[in-house]
DNA sequence: CCCTTTTCCGGAACGAGTCAAGACAACCGG
DNA sequence: CCGGTTGTCTTGACTCGTTCCGGAAAAGGG
């Protein structure tokens, strides 16, 4: 519900007391344009609207996260990944191939959106948020073709497929 | 239910077609000893058995992860954990503050337990796996406490706190 | 327009995990 | 019981994502 890119980038940053710089705007534009993207991508698409460096990138996109602007998501074996997407509880679909990733609509659409049957047996006294739900399997396109495609938003070089591939031939 | 612990180690690496070593010995009673262990956790571990190299215990996780001897969880921002306790699509309670894990048993039992609302809608195509369900929040321990209690299970030094604390002075 | 405070920069450093090549030891067949 | 084959382990270097540090720059209030 609450995209942020709705919003003009320059106001949510201001309406959340940070101040409105070069390197927040050119992130904030980045994540419009990656969604779910790997930190180094957004690095890369943060440059090509101004000279950023890595390290700010990391810290802009900290000082967001923790202030829930924007959304942390790390699939097991990936990377960090990020998107503009707040406020709703949803979930992602992972390709366990190309590492790509697709949102879901939650079925509640508030966090924690499901009853752990047994919370109170197996942890007494746990105070509980949220409730993240990963859908793994193989995107349309990696189900068809042996082949992993390249996942544009995974970190850089061929795919995130790197774990994959090497471990096929292990065992 | 397929808890692996109820075999004879030994026996549960012939049946799987592997050849029974001490490293693998040293690192599955690792496994039982230190249930969500992060890697240098049972690297540890399994030295008080015998001398392994890490490289080792790399290896044998890999390689008994690949044959689903083994489950390899990895909560958003912690290391890899291992767990014994495979077969049945169990979920996870993680703790934000100490990292402490703690198994919930799966409503259905069976992969995947969740049925995705939208997933045609977003993700034409994608053939589904599992579900893999985390449950975000405090231990009963760091609830009470304003301070994160030390998870011994999670990677050496202090706790896998360095994250969470250091966010509390950013912003 | 200046001052304070936040933010950014550059570079060094760190830790988890991987790669590579040679040594070693399980297991099989004889 | 022994020797050869092949899978496994060891050692050590290395990659990669991320963080730490300290000084420089710039945003915004007065």
């Amino acid at each position: 519900m609450t995209d942020a890119t709705v919003l003009q980038p320059s106001a949510m940053l201001r309406r959340a007391g940070l101040r409105v710089t070069q390197p927040r705007l050119a992130v904030l534009d980045a994540l419009a344009r990656h969604p779910h993207a790997a930190t180094d991508v957004l690095i890369a698409a943060a440059r090509e609207t101004r000279s950023v460096s890595h390290q700010a990138v990391y810290d802009v996109l900290h000082t967001l996260s923790d202030l829930g602007l924007v959304r942390r998501i790390q699939p097991a074996g990936s990377v960090a990944r990020y998107e503009l997407r707040v406020g709703d509880n949803h979930h992602h679909v992972v390709c366990r191939s190309c590492g790509d990733v697709v949102d879901i609509d939650c079925a509640t659409g508030s966090a924690p959106c499901l009853d752990p049957s047994e919370l109170d047996v197996h942890a007494p006294g746990f105070v509980l948020h949220e409730a993240e739900v990963t859908y793994w399997g193989l995107c349309a396109t990696c189900a068809g073709s042996a082949e992993p495609q390249p996942d544009l938003t995974a970190p850089s070089r061929t795919a995130s497929s790197r774990t994959t591939e090497k471990r096929k031939n292990r065992v």
